[in-house]
DNA sequence: TCAATAGTTAGATAATTATCTAATTAGAGT
DNA sequence: ACTCTAATTAGATAATTATCTAACTATTGA
């Protein structure tokens, strides 16, 4: 797990609603960027992002790509900062 | 609390490692200074961020400012993204 | 195989963030 | 008042990040 990685990813609001979005259920790209006035490129880059810190999982069905939250990097990489484990990048 | 701010402060890794060092107790800015390489004034910029997000508080001590880790924020913004409350900016 | 749909990748530009040097403010001691 | 030390603010520049349009890839179904 790159922490840098995970927090650089938290530092945007859209990425941080589309995890809240996530946690309602696993949801298509184009589902996703329909909650965003941005175009489906952008959304794109920050899918990309969040893949990168491990913080969504993507799966294939058909011609969609379906969207997975995965709370427990989320969880590790919060309880490192809160912890005592060192966390220097 | 300003979410947004809280984890726009979060996404640097000076600024994750400023908050590891207060986790052993309050320290100078001084103090902070010495463990990076870099000039007084770039962290002095990276504490006023932890201020913002009131992630630290300063206390003047004759002419030393002295920066204290403000765990609650912390756990609030952490908990916030974690648990059930929507978190939209 | 052609067309339609879903999504991504490439490349350019705008906006934001990090960093430095130089100058300034604040307090303590002489 | 003067000087020393600690730290900040200002202003400029470099580096990074976000966004868009245009073009491309992949899958499905007629």
């Amino acid at each position: 797990m790159r922490i840098n990685t995970v927090f650089e990813a938290l530092s945007h609001p859209v990425r941080r609603q589309i995890l809240t979005l996530l946690k309602t259920g696993p949801m298509s790209a184009g589902e996703l960027a329909g909650h965003f006035d941005l175009t489906k490129p952008t959304l794109s880059v920050h899918f990309n992002k969040l893949r990168d810190a491990e913080l969504v999982a993507v799966e294939r069905r058909g011609t969609s790509l379906i969207y997975h939250l995965n709370m427990s990097i989320l969880e590790e990489a919060l309880s490192g900062l809160l912890g005592k484990k060192d966390q220097t990048p």
